[in-house]
Formats: C-alpha cells, sequence, structure tokens
DNA sequence: CTTGATCTTATGGTATACCATTTGACCTTA
DNA sequence: TAAGGTCAAATGGTATACCATAAGATCAAG
C-alpha cells in the first residue's frame, strides 16, 4: 500500500467527507480507475479499507456504495460515545497532569476563529473539534482506545451530527471544549470525565431532537 | 469477497488462533496461495481485513507478520476493557430486563463442562469465554459497540491473556461469569457492570502479575 | 399496450503477468 | 581474513486479462 493505494485511500476518503460522493452515491472501481489513473487493485485495497472503517459499505457482487448513517446508527454512535469519550478525557487529564497542553489550546483558539466572523466555517470547525477529540484520545497515551474511538468517530459522524446545529449551539459547542481544556489541563479526571458526558450529552440530545424518527 | 477471499480469511484467520501461525511468523503471499489453492488477490484482501483487525502487521515492501501482543498492548487491552465491557454487562442488563437468557445459559454450562474434567480444555474454555463476551455485547442491541469489542478483544488476545492462568484461576473465571449471568438475567444494571468490572479487572491482575516486564 | 423471456452490457471476482525493491549470498580486493 | 560491492533470487506492488453474475434493454407474444 506504499503509494497508489494510499493515494487512492486518501482520495476517496476526501470526497467521502467533502460530500462530494454523497452518501448511498455508488462507487465503481473501473470509474474509480480512471479518474485516479492507477489500476484496480490499488482501488480496491482502498475500497476495502474504507469497508473495514465503515464508511462504505460492500454489496457482493453488487459493488460499493458509500454508506448512510441511520439514526438508529447515530443514537449508537452517542450512546458508546459517551462511554468512550469520558474514559478519554478521563485518562487525558491523569496523564497531562497539570501543564498546559498547547496543542488543544491552539485547537480551542482555531475553533474560536472559525466561529467569530459573521459567516461561520462550519466544515472548518467540525474538522477542528474532530482533531480536538483525537488529540484528547492521543493524551491517554493509550493506542488502542485512540483507534477505537477513530473507528467510531470519524468526519462522516460529526459531519451528520453537526448537521442541524445553529449558531447558538455552534457558540455552546466551542464553550464546552473551553471548559474541557480547563479540566485536561487542571488535572482533574472527574471534571474532565463529567465535562466530556455534558459535551456528548449535549450533542446526542441536539440530534435527537432534529432526526427523531427513522 | 464472496468466496475465495472468505475462504483464505477463514483459514489463515484460524491458523493464527489455533498458534499454527505463531506470532512473529512471516505470511508470504504466494506460499499462502500455494496451501490454500487461490491466486494472490483474495490472498492479499485476507491479508488487508485481518491487518484493519490488527491481528497482522503490514510493513511496506516487507510483507506481512503475525502481530504479537507486547505486553504494553495488553495492559492497553485491559484499560478500554474495563469501560467497554462494564458498560456491555450494564446496558446487557437493562434490555435483557429479568428474563432468562438460554445463550449465555447454554455458554456457561459449556464452560463448566470443560473445566470439569480431570485435564481441563484450555482452548475450548478461551473459546466459549470469547463468545460469552460477544453475546453479552450483542444483548446490548449497539451494533457499534459489538464491533468495538470485536475489534479488542480477540480471539488471539485472550489466549495470551488466560496463557498464564492455573487451574484455580481457571475456576475463579467460570464462577465470575455464573455471577454474570445472573446480574443481566436479573436485569440489574448496576451489579452487571461491577461484576464485569471486578472480572476484567482480576484478569488483568494475573496477566500483570505474570509477565510484569517489557 | 402490457407482460414476460432473452440477451447485452456493466461490473465485481479471480487469476496472472510484469515491475520494483529488498535481502542475502558470493566474489573481489586490500 | 575482513570489508565492500555486485548480482540474483525472493517477494510485495501494480496492471490487466478473463470469468461469472446481476441489472437493464429489447423484442415478441398476447
Amino acid at each position: 500500500m506504499s503509494d497508489s493505494a494510499e493515494k487512492a485511500y486518501t482520495e476517496i476518503y476526501r470526497r467521502i467527507c467533502t460530500g462530494q460522493l454523497a452518501p448511498g452515491a455508488r462507487l465503481v472501481e473501473r470509474h474509480l480507475c480512471a479518474e485516479l489513473a492507477v489500476s484496480r487493485t490499488p482501488v480496491r485495497e482502498a475500497l476495502r479499507r474504507l469497508t473495514a472503517e465503515g464508511l462504505v459499505e460492500s454489496r457482493p457482487r453488487r459493488g460499493v456504495v458509500v454508506a448512510q448513517l441511520s439514526s438508529q446508527e447515530l443514537r449508537e454512535v452517542f450512546e458508546v460515545g459517551v462511554v468512550l469519550e469520558s474514559f478519554c478525557a478521563s485518562l487525558a487529564a491523569r496523564n497531562a497532569g497539570g501543564q498546559a497542553i498547547p496543542a488543544l489550546r491552539t485547537l480551542v483558539d482555531e475553533m474560536a476563529l472559525a466561529l467569530a466572523s459573521e459567516s461561520p466555517d462550519v466544515p472548518a470547525y467540525i474538522e477542528l473539534d474532530h482533531r480536538f477529540h483525537l488529540t484528547v484520545a492521543q493524551l491517554t497515551g493509550n493506542q488502542r482506545v485512540l483507534g477505537l474511538l477513530k473507528s467510531t468517530t470519524d468526519l462522516r459522524v460529526l459531519s451528520q451530527a453537526f448537521s442541524h446545529y445553529d449558531v447558538a449551539q455552534l457558540q455552546r459547542s466551542l464553550r464546552q471544549h473551553v471548559t474541557l481544556l480547563e479540566a485536561i489541563e487542571a488535572g482533574d479526571e472527574d471534571w474532565a470525565a463529567s465535562a466530556m458526558r455534558a459535551h456528548i450529552l449535549s450533542g446526542r440530545a441536539i440530534s435527537a431532537s432534529t432526526a427523531p424518527s427513522k
């Protein structure tokens, strides 16, 4: 997977996350080959990897389509996300041990910037939010839990979860991240875990209220 | 992945879990092709899948080897396993709602049987233990968390975790599963979560005491 | 006009040929 | 003998040809 396969994976991943390939869209191997100027082997490799990560679904003999998260699946993500993320926050706070964490602080600043202008840059905010949570997971020092979080909460999930946020809710999300930063830097495990729990649950509440059925 | 690829995956997976392919062993694509009587394409597909699942590691241009769990990684598995499994137990207890769960009961009975004879069938016990925990995860009704558990606690991890259990410790493990069954069937979320937490932590203690270094 | 069977085409699954890189053995030379 | 270089074999990465199947089009019969 040294070159072509990586290129194929990265490009297809990008197209899915940017919405250029919408949920339900078919991914025809030969078409992708032509567009990416590589052969089918690396394209197939990329598609398998995306399948394993849950971004696409493969039906035998019927090809690959971009996966759509049902409301049920989004509920499941939140349900396990609460547990996973608050665990990460707790562990991160323990490990960070009262020292400043420049990486998180920078991210929060950038998030504030993304919402500062009159027309908030929501995609940028989502991307930064994603990186914030991954960084927290990294601070745990536990590679395993980082992997789990990556597979549970990818950019596509976040985009869907954020799809009905209004400006006020984005602002609240930002404030919650500020709080999380303080709690983790303070090394306060319980505070960090609770703050994260509240953060995820408030996200769940918004998603639940805007997409109750299906 | 309809036929050959599935066959290749299943067979290689089996060989890894049975120890026929020990950690560190190289998986040479062409050799596997010859042994399994399929071409390289499905073999590669199987290897990619195994890579995604963490059972093997792929180094660019240097092939695939069976992954070895370091003590550090095993610690990480336990660390996140405590959280994930107790969450599963709690949710399973809530959903099971005070009714009998034949699947779990059968598994516990079979586990008892595996330890009953003079020479306990440890591999069988491990396999049953694995299925017990997967079944609990299934009872949560949350497909996402089931997937996470599968990727965290596979048969290979369990085999390594159990590798230094003595008979008394196996018996204790069995009793813990009986307790878990009771707690879940009783629909008692807190009891189930605590029992699971105790179960996992006792496993961690045994692993930690027998493989402290590295 | 509708319905059904058949055939074509699109497309995924598999096999294999070819290329590039790595690795280790062997030979040369100081 | 040791060090270094060169070369050949092993092996993973890529491209492509071939096969099987499923979906859609076409045509005939009623």
